[in-house]
DNA sequence: CGTGTAAGGAATTCTGACACG
DNA sequence: CGTGTAAGGAATTCTGACACG
């Protein structure tokens, strides 16, 4: 639960300090969906460590030449085989058959 | 090695959200010698999760009366205890004494 | 001793836009 | 499509100092 990991607590600065990538480069992969920043108060956007490996998987992928649209459908598959194990895990697929026909 | 705890990446305004101190009080805390943030190449400060749970003690123990010294002393104490048990874990109590006498 | 505050400057971040390819 | 850049404003951070108790 104190997951520092997933805290979001970094600025933009500092994002760009760990991960060499411009500011403008962060602010477009937010844009096309692929990274979710929390904002403070007063605005301003506040990364996790997670979000930061994510761009650093993302950067390699744009230097491979895999665009950004792509790089996002990777990501959902990635994201829905993961959710799927996990509820094959808690042995809840029950639950989720009956989620589709009420 | 990738120690999200450790890692100092976080601004002084975020520590204020995440502590509740104010930021006078946190950049106190650092000239009594009790943390001791990171700098950005710029100048501005930057500190880590456990710098924040650190301040968190010496909020509570501030709270009770207890002075910035003693909050200190009692630091370097756990501080050097901590060394002390780390040293006979490693079975390096020899080197330690050998250090005294070379 | 510990903390607030006003002061002035320097650095940060934000948005929307234009440029190029 | 992906990225740089100049623009102007708003918010952040820094230091050294004065205040109070």
């Amino acid at each position: 639960m104190t997951s520092y990991r997933e805290k979001k607590v970094i600025t933009i600065g500092v994002v760009h300090e760990l991960t060499g990538l411009s500011e403008r480069k962060i602010r477009y992969y937010e844009e096309r969906g692929l990274i979710f920043p929390a904002r403070s108060k007063k605005g301003t956007r506040k990364y996790s460590f997670s979000d930061i490996e994510a761009l650093m998987n993302i950067a390699d992928q744009r230097e491979e030449g895999v665009q950004t649209d792509e790089i996002k459908r990777d990501m959902m598959k990635k994201k829905n085989s993961k959710q799927i194990r996990e509820e094959l895990r808690r042995g809840q697929l029950n639950a989720h058959f009956n989620m589709r026909k009420p």
